[in-house]
DNA sequence: ACAAAAAATGAATGACCATTCATAAAATGA
DNA sequence: TCATTTTATGAATGGTCATTCATTTTTTGT
């Protein structure tokens, strides 16, 4: 029944949780610079000074939101994929992973991907809806290429044209992200098709 | 000599430029809401009121910006992809493209991609880096599996097993994406080889 | 060169919000 | 029950900005 900590110390704890949690939930809406001490104290039912009773600051109060997601996160896929399966085996159970704390947290999700570009303006503005629309009807493009290839026998039918797409540009972000981070080390290839072999060529001897 | 603009009128468009580079820098290096409009006004050497004379508000300039560069990237990108040619090639062209724009324009990717989780905290705290080694670190496990795959003869030597793994997060994080938007739609495989599939079969008839 | 029009300026205004701290409420224990 | 300690409260403070607009400077046309 003590599992080591008093009452009180429990208590504190439940409390501290509550406060994070709002912090979350107003957060992932609307992004750290437009949510308010006040707002998070008023959601999780706190006077504002209890707020600051827990969390240094705004800052702390955030840093350590995003530190325990990303703990949280972190642990799950590596579980995934350290099982002692074989190669196969663990790459499925990483993707299986992967789904299942995204889908579990799709809240969440937004205030590590979706924060600036998503809430600060959009909300407001609405203008992230068109870009997004437009980002559709240009992967749309690329998924025609990917099915007329289809058509003429070029490409095998290995998944939905426009899922090919979507791949293919996060495959190149992939790339991009690496480069950006350091330059020297991933210089993007000359070869585009250092990256496109990934998608034409099968990884596994069948 | 003469484009159809008057004198005043180009000079007010090198002015209104020279303001959005100023937000620009200014922007992508600390991030919208660490940014005032004294600051742009400064930078760009134009007093406050200018600005405003330009820009309705800060979001307006802001949207300005933004709608510039998508608009920039989406056309050369999807001038990459219409070529006509043979589907390969126009994947080519596409990834070719791509990588040529970000590296044009570093200094603005980061507004699209880095800017919250980039700028806002992560200037002060540092705590980011942390999570990008850590980030990394997981990548290498899943580095060790493509090696380890490889080593048995069950994975072609197709890529740097750091590439594929990092490859393979992305693939799941475009899967997720759509998932995000529109979830019964597109929602997330059950089955993971769906996704797997993808790197495991090549796309090319060989 | 001069007056009228246009453009630029930046000090002043008002809102917002993080943070503090004197006070009130609750818990403790004798 | 009551005094003491611990915890919670939220009004008050101070700082930061976005935005405005009365004034100054520059341009234009005569």
């Amino acid at each position: 029944m003590e599992k080591d900590l008093s009452r009180r110390e429990r208590e504190r704890l439940r409390q501290r949780q509550d406060m994070l949690d709002a912090a979350l939930l107003l957060f992932s809406e609307k992004g750290y610079h437009n949510v308010s001490m006040q707002e998070i104290a008023e959601k999780a039912e706190f006077a504002i000074g209890t707020l600051y009773k827990f969390f240094q600051n705004k800052e702390d109060l955030y840093k350590t939101l995003h530190m325990e997601l990303a703990d949280k996160f972190h642990n799950a896929l590596t579980k995934a994929i350290g099982e002692p399966e074989d190669e196969i085996q663990r790459l499925r159970n990483y993707v299986v992973a992967k789904g299942i704390v995204f889908q579990e947290n799709a809240a969440v999700i937004r205030l590590y991907f979706a924060e600036t570009r998503g809430a600060s303006f959009n909300i407001k503005s609405g203008m992230d809806k068109a870009l997004r629309e437009r980002y559709k009807r240009f992967l749309l493009k690329g998924a025609h290429v990917f099915e007329s290839g289809m058509k003429k026998g070029i490409f095998q039918r290995l998944a939905d044209p426009y899922l090919l797409a979507l791949a293919l540009d996060n495959l190149c972000n992939a790339f991009l992200t690496l480069w950006l981070e350091e330059p020297e080390k991933h210089p993007y290839p000359e070869d585009p098709d250092e990256i496109l072999n990934i998608l034409f060529h099968g990884l596994l001897k069948s």
